[in-house]
DNA sequence: GTCTATAGAGTGATAGAC
DNA sequence: GTCTATCACTCTATAGAC
């Protein structure tokens, strides 16, 4: 049974995105979650970085699920259910990401020193991403699909940034509304 | 004369930027910039906030005269000389970030949990770039200058997650000559 | 203006009782 | 599986010699 152990992964998630990976003490953690530091430590045995390590596997398959699997299931040259799907995304990630408020841990880490330690799951976590929406770009008829997905994904980080250093949720979802083909505006 | 505490700013910069607040420890500033403790204190006796504070204000001058005023020198309506000027800034911005491998403080301190406590400084800073940016494009002929300077300057900010996340400069350039209208492909 | 020394709190991690 | 207690270390910040 690892019920506890999961059940605390998506606090532990709020702690990483909130105070990133210097920022997230242990006695924040404790706090958090409810559990203390030596349960933090029998779930956890490699300490912080097996504790990423687990956020990031957690939110990969989160997105997997809820973003990716949408988008890919978009059938090949069906414009329709693309502007459906893409319209579906910006949806989920405006709400995922609190219009802005909540910063994206991939984003986060990839900014941070920590960088390397935690490079394959955040390269694949972006990957995977800008595969999935290339493909439903295909279907919605893009000339670039891959480069137009690569720039939606950079939006969503930048808008982030500016919704963040502006307070400002509107700047979050005009962008995405800018960027993403077929959004409502 | 302050000729010591002007000139250890780049390097505590840089530290700031490496490590974000919490990761920039005094040890760290105190090996890069070759002076102690006592001495850090001694030019900034309010600590870590007052460097962070001193390095963004540093930063913003940077920018203000190597970025932004550039920006501001456009003649209204002058198309061409926007779009030279579009693509000195998409060089100066790829220099200064080394082509998404550097990053960019505003950004990491708005991601950051000490974002409240530098909102000004951040928020102005980007501010002023949207503000110049916008006065480049109205010039360019732009039909949403405001609209469009955001986009470009959430680009940015993305761009540098993508290209650090993937380890790949060439995201990072190839995301601006997209996003940038005029910039070199 | 630069240094050393130090204080006091907090850090990640471990050991072991229950 | 959850806890307390503790270790060795690092942290920010201060005091004071030179």
């Amino acid at each position: 049974m690892r019920s506890s152990r999961d059940a605390c992964l998506p606090l532990l998630a709020e702690v990483f995105r909130e105070h990133g990976y210097d920022g997230a003490s242990l006695s924040v953690m404790s706090a958090a979650t409810g559990l203390t530091n030596g349960s933090l430590y029998h779930f956890f045995p490699g300490g912080k970085d097996e504790m990423l390590g687990a956020v990031l596997e957690s939110i990969g398959t989160w997105f997997e699920s809820s973003v990716f699997v949408p988008l890919r299931s978009v059938p090949a040259g069906d414009r329709a259910a693309a502007e459906q799907a893409l319209q579906e995304m910006a949806r989920s990630v405006s709400d995922y990401f609190r219009s802005g408020k909540r910063v994206c841990l991939g984003g986060v880490i990839s900014l941070s020193f920590h960088n390397d330690r935690f490079a394959t799951a955040v390269s694949q976590y972006f990957t995977s991403w800008i595969d999935a929406l290339a493909h439903t770009l295909t279907a919605y008829g893009s000339a670039d699909p891959t480069g137009q997905a690569r720039m939606i994904v950079a939006t969503v980080q930048g808008a982030i940034v500016l919704a963040r250093a502006f307070d400002d949720p509107e700047v979050f979802d005009s962008a995405l509304a800018l960027a993403i083909p077929g959004a409502v505006k």
